[in-house]
DNA sequence: TACAAATAATTAGTAAAACAATCATTACAT
DNA sequence: ATGTAATGATTGTTTTACTAATTATTTGTA
């Protein structure tokens, strides 16, 4: 079988998601400086889900935002850096961390929760309740396939 | 409304979309490297868009790889180091290259197909065409939107 | 022709991702 | 109780992404 014909077009889902993933960011990291938030996409979705659940340890955090244990580390010391989070020793543990949101990293997730709400509302705008539960379950097909390999 | 609620799990799907993205990027590179070969994912969607149209400038590869004009150049470097790519002066315009796969490339290409192949097929096993369809119509849909923002 | 605007590519700086290796601390197992 | 394994976090290196700025060349226009 012709290598040419499988790597072409018919094939090509695998770039269709990274596309869609990548400009996603792009789109979203562009309303964040519109806004006046000094955030990447990345620190915000750390803040976003220490705002659901305070005080994770680094490598809860690393699992719950699927990015790994450095990158974190580096995520954190950025964010620590700007205020808007802190490394509070845990008395339990003293591997550990308790990452916590600060007063100014709690009212920045408020400030910047609404726009994301907005930015979400157009990315989806004309796909229904069964397209969207449709992609979403083929993606999360793709990924229990990825992670079987 | 409570930004508790909108920024959880009900409007996930960005999440989902990356997470896919991410981990079809990093098991792939994990099958390049097991099986020997030298090049990074990034690498390889390069080469493979040279194998299917030698010799198009940087700017042209850039546009249908989805990367930006200093990726190009950068990745273009290092397998240029490795000897799987030229650069090639265009006598037309002396500003542009033409980037063409080497012999070594177009081997390597050849090689590392098959196994991108089986890849996918393992990627996407237990998805139907009309699935497959779906999804790949929903990710485009959702990239129009953006380039409409 | 000369001058401004557009284009192709490169360079520099910061952020993020992957991986491997390391360090400190804790848990486990005899 | 001591030694070994496991865990949490950090550091280092390479690659990619984005932005902005720069250089060289070409195009368009007065």
């Amino acid at each position: 079988m012709n290598i040419d014909v499988l790597l072409d077009v018919e094939h090509m889902t695998g770039f269709l998601i990274e596309r869609s993933s990548k400009r996603m960011k792009q789109v979203c990291q562009q309303i964040l400086k519109e806004k006046g938030f000094n955030i990447t996409v990345d620190q915000w979705v750390v803040l976003q889900e220490l705002n659901k659940n305070d005080g994770q340890g680094q490598i809860a955090l690393a699992n719950s935002t699927f990015k790994d244990a450095p990158t974190i580390t580096r995520i954190i010391d950025l964010l620590c850096q700007k205020g808007y989070v802190e490394r509070i020793n845990n008395p339990d543990d003293r591997r550990r961390f308790k990452i916590c949101l600060t007063q100014s990293g709690d009212n920045l997730v408020s400030d910047v929760g609404p726009h994301i709400i907005e930015f979400r509302k157009k990315a989806y705008a004309g796909l229904n309740q069964a397209q969207l539960a449709n992609l979403k379950q083929s993606l999360n097909h793709i990924f229990d396939n990825l992670n079987a390999i």
